[in-house]
This record gives C-alpha cells, structure tokens and sequence, in this order.
DNA sequence: CTAGGGTTAG
C-alpha cells in the first residue's frame, strides 16, 4: 500500500517536474488540492519550485499565494520561495521571508542555503545594510566554511563598491575555485580595478592557485577588461588563450570579442571574429554596427543594419543607438534623419529612447543646426536628461554659440545635474569668442562652488601591459625620460610649424597662472611621448582617453603621426581618432 | 525532514 503510494507520488512528481506552462501547474495544483496529495511536503516541494523558478514568463503572485497557504512550510520550502524572491521585482520580501525563518527556527541554524539567497535578495534589492546582517549570521551560524555561499558574499560586496571586502572574503575561502575566482575578476571589474582584473587573469593563466583554471566566463571577464582599457595585445592573447583552451563558441563570448576589438580600434578583427561566428543574434550585430560607429565607418554601418533587417532580426533599442551614432559620427545628416523618421513611425516596434535623441541632436549638431536641434530637445515627449544638454552643449562650444550655451547650462543646473565638464565647455564658448570678461566670471563662480574637474586620464598599452597617465604626471617611474621626450617632440613640432593652442581649452582650473609658459601636459600627450619614447619606430601609437580630446591635443597628435611617421590612434569618451599622415578620420570641425 | 546554491554579452 505504501510502497503504491510512493510510486504514484513518484509518477506525480515527475509529471509536476516535467510541465513548464502556467496552465498545465494550474490543472496540476487543482488535482493536488482535490486529491489533498498537497500536504506531501515532497510533493508540495517540487510543486513550488517549479512555480516558482521555472515558470516562463515568472507569476511570483501565484507562487506567493501558493506557499502562503502552506501551513507549516520547512526550510526547503521557504528557500525556495526566498529564491524566487530573489529573482523576482520585489525581492525585498525574500529577505523578510528569511528572518521570518530565522525567527521561527531560532533554536536551530537556518541551513546555509537560506542565507545564501536572502544574500542574492539583498543583492538585488541593493540592501547593503541586510547583506552585512546577514554575513554576521553566516558567521553565527558557523557557514564560514561554505565556499558557495562566500563567495555570493563577494558578489553583495562587490555590487555594495566595496572592492577591499570582497578581497577579504576571498582570502578566507577555504577552497576557491574558478567561480570564486570569476567572482573577484568581475568585482575588480564593477569597481573599475581593471588592471587589478587583468592580474588575477594572469595569475589563473600561470596556476597560481593549485589547479584552478580560467574557464569560459573568466575569458569573457578578461575580454571586458581588455576593451574597457582598450589594451588590445592583452585581447589579442586572450583570444588565443581561449582558442587554445577550447573555451570559445559561446555566443556571449563571440559578441564580447567583437566588441572588444572594435573598442580597440581594430576593426578588420573584430570583422573576422563576427565572420566566423556560426550562429549571430541582435547583439552580436548590435557590437558590429556599434563597432563601425565608433571607427568612423558609417557607411558600412548602414549597410549591416540593412542586412541585419534583411536576415528577418529585429533590431533593439541599443541597434538603433549604433547605427543613429554612426549616422552622427560619420556625419550622414539625411540618412540619419530617415533612419530616425523611420524609428518615430513605429517601424522598428519601439518609440525613439533618450540615447536615440541624444545621436540626433549631436547629428544636427555637428551638421551646424544648432536650432534645430533644440527645437527637437524641447518637442522631445520624454523630459530631456543632462546628456542630451550635455550634447548640446558640445555643440554650443563648437560652434561657439554663447547665448544657447548659457540657456543650456540653466538648464543642467536645473536638472541639478551640471558637472564640472560641463562649465569647462561653456568656459571654453567664451574663450573660443573671446570673451574673457565672461571667463573670469566663471572662473570664480566655480571656485566659490567648489566645482573641481575630473583629472584626464590616458592609458597605453605596451606588451601587455597597461601604462596610466594623468594630467602633468609624476607617478610614472620613467617620468624624466617621458618629460625629456615630451620637450624634444615639442621642439620638432615647432620646427613643422605646430603651435600650441593655450588660449581656448582650459581643462585644468588652476593651471591659469601657469599657462603661457609651462603649459599644462594633458596625458594623452604624456602617454604619446612615453609610446614615442619606448618603441621602435613606424609602431602604431594606441591611447585611450577617459574624457573628449581637446583642440590642442587633437592637433599634437596630427603633427606627431607626421613628424614622426606614426598611426596615432586616439580612443575618446565616444569615439576614435586615427591620425596618419597629419590627419585625422574624424570630421569633426576641428 | 532529503531535494535546491555562487560568476557571464551589445
């Protein structure tokens, strides 16, 4: 009789496992209530689980109503109720569930698995305090131990910019394994501790840690560093490291690759990896139309966009943000226009987002129809967010439009969104039209409200690794040598006829006394002259830059790919510049 | 009162 009864709960269970739609549970829930074989807590288990983590699309308000119909739910049930929590839009009521739990079963641990999704519920919810109560706990209840659940603690620190903690957590796991290890790479990676990244990657390479070894997702880890420095030779290695190792052919990896060598500025590979990719979704075409964009090929942008669409894939938001940005980029005004005409009918199943706003008016921008482009910032039907002034702004400057400037920037402070960048640009309207009554005011206005820049920040990569420049820097260990080249660069510029431009781009506030006769080393110039300093001749120069590239610099870095007969290769805030020859691919008025 | 847990694309 028993023996039957199992059997059946086995047959039951394994027809409860095996159903994915929300109807088929509906018709199962009603047979486990008529038959009352609900109040099996085995069968009331796999029930819920399956409910609650895999249904597509989720009904957390089912599954809620479900369990708390559940007169005595034991741990298991409630986990996995938390767990379902934890991916749901409310995963504060996880950790509720969990020290509701904790309360009732105060005499006995919870087991480790509860505090393991309160954890990612936390997490989710962004609720650094309940994270750190709960870590008190694992640590109550002895769990230090539990290699899994440390490391779901590194990810609640590294989501809380706690990069130190993780660090900690990681030294304490008993046995770290390649996921710990992942985990760390992608903390350091969250918290812009890329070098830090690359490091651990090395370390994984050489065996450091017994016999851990990087993994697929650790590759993928490494490629995002490696675009995100714009450290191509470390790509490069990466991606043999992974074609030795067998870890590629994931599509996820594929896009990653795609997206890091056009980051890099390397179009021609990132092409070959999206050639030999088998199978390619909107994201890995939505990495090559952002990849041209961003190389100045907007043509060919186009072109895939229209081949994307012919192969019956439809675009996403992020599609149209590259194909709208190579449009502005490549300054393909009318093709821009009709694509964004296109977007606002419907076509493309979405309405125009804020980033495809923004590509238009830097579009109408760069085309000098700055009236335009306001008229369309204020006909906008979402409120305007400070990028989009932002890119107004810029256009302002260039044109050195001072009166739309000014109602720009009223705007940003408006919004209370107006950052130091942004007076720089205003600041830099007036000087470029002189007037320098206007720049003076300024001035102090800033450093009555204490507005400080961000430092430019340039980085070059030589055989894997990866150099750091800030602006008049003096951390490098080879400072004198770089100063000395920068000197002798210099001279020889001058002799070619490069004059350097003090007047109009002011980046750094407090260099104003300083200006004229030491003048201020922006580190992208830093960064060149180290690149001059320490390889062979003829060797392209790549540096990355974390702010937009001033007058001066963009005209140091033509006279250098001249005098010197190198491809300078610039990566900005946004885009590239390829300078050959005393030339740039940007056509940018400057 | 066993089951069940951690990292990852544009």
């Amino acid at each position: 009789m028993l023996k039957s009864m199992r059997s059946s709960n086995d047959h039951l269970i394994s027809l409860i496992v095996s159903s994915t739609a929300k109807l088929h549970l509906r018709q199962i829930h009603a047979i486990l209530l008529r038959t009352s074989l609900i109040r099996n807590s085995d069968v009331f288990h796999h029930f819920l689980s399956r409910l609650a983590l895999s249904l597509v699309p989720r009904d957390i308000d089912y599954s809620r109503r479900v369990f708390s119909r559940r007169s005595n739910p034991t741990v298991s049930h409630c986990n996995t109720m938390i767990r379902a929590f934890s991916v749901s839009e409310t995963p504060v009521e996880g950790f509720r569930l969990f020290r509701a739990l904790r309360r009732r079963r105060s005499s006995r641990p919870a087991n480790p698995l509860s505090s393991s999704f309160a954890l990612k519920c936390c997490i989710k919810s962004g609720d650094f305090l309940g994270g750190l109560q709960i870590h008190g706990k694992i640590i109550s209840d002895g769990f230090l131990s539990d290699s899994l659940l440390l490391t779901t603690l590194m990810d609640l620190y590294s989501t809380c910019e706690n990069s130190n903690y993780a660090c900690k957590v990681f030294d304490e796991i008993p046995k770290r394994d390649t996921v710990s290890w992942n985990v760390l790479i992608s903390c350091f990676l969250r918290n812009k501790r890329t070098r830090d990244a690359l490091f651990l990657f090395d370390k994984m390479v050489n065996e450091v840690d017994g016999c851990v070894k990087p993994d697929g997702v650790t590759c993928l880890l490494a490629v995002q560093a490696c675009s995100s420095l714009g450290a191509l030779d470390f790509g490069e290695r990466v991606h043999a490291f992974i074609d030795q190792n067998k870890l590629g052919g994931a599509l996820n990896l594929s896009n990653t690759l795609v997206s890091m060598y056009s980051r890099c500025g390397s179009m021609d590979k990132a092409y070959e990896v999206f050639k030999s990719m088998r199978e390619k979704n909107v994201v890995s075409w939505t990495a090559m139309i952002s990849g041209l964009a961003m190389n100045g090929f907007g043509k060919e942008a186009i072109e895939a966009f229209n081949k994307m669409l012919k192969l019956g894939i439809s675009p996403e938001e992020q599609t149209l943000t590259g194909l709208l940005s190579a449009c502005s980029h490549s300054g393909l005004v009318d093709e821009g226009m009709m694509f964004f005409d296109r977007l606002r009918s419907g076509e493309f199943g979405m309405k125009p987002n804020l980033h495809h706003y923004g590509c238009i008016v830097d579009l109408l921008g760069r085309a000098r129809l700055l009236d335009r482009a306001y008229g369309l910032v204020q006909s906008m039907e979402m409120k305007p967010d400070s990028t989009i002034w932002r890119t107004l702004l810029g256009a302002c400057r260039v044109q050195g439009n001072v009166e739309l400037g000014e109602r720009v920037i009223s705007h940003l402070i408006e919004l209370k969104a107006e950052e130091a960048g942004d007076y720089i640009l205003l600041l830099n309207t007036y000087s470029s039209v002189g007037k320098w009554e206007k720049v003076t005011e300024l001035r102090s206005l800033m450093k009555e409200r204490k507005i400080h820049t961000k430092p430019g920040c340039s980085a070059i990569e030589l055989q894997g690794s990866v150099h750091e420049f800030i602006v008049d820097d003096v951390l490098h260990p080879r400072k004198e040598e770089i100063y000395e080249t920068l000197a002798e660069i210099n001279q020889q510029l001058k002799i070619a006829g490069y004059a350097a431009e003090t007047t109009s781009e002011l980046h750094n506030l407090d260099s104003e006394e300083e200006k004229g006769n030491a003048l201020t080393y922006h580190s992208e110039k830093l960064a060149i002259a180290f690149g001059i300093l320490v390889t062979p001749p003829g060797t392209t120069i790549r540096v990355t830059k974390n702010l937009r590239t001033c007058v001066d610099c963009h005209n140091f870095a033509k006279f250098v790919s001249n005098v010197y007969d190198r491809v300078v290769i610039i990566r900005d805030r946004s885009r590239f510049h390829h300078f050959k020859g005393g030339f740039c691919s940007c056509n940018d008025f400057w």
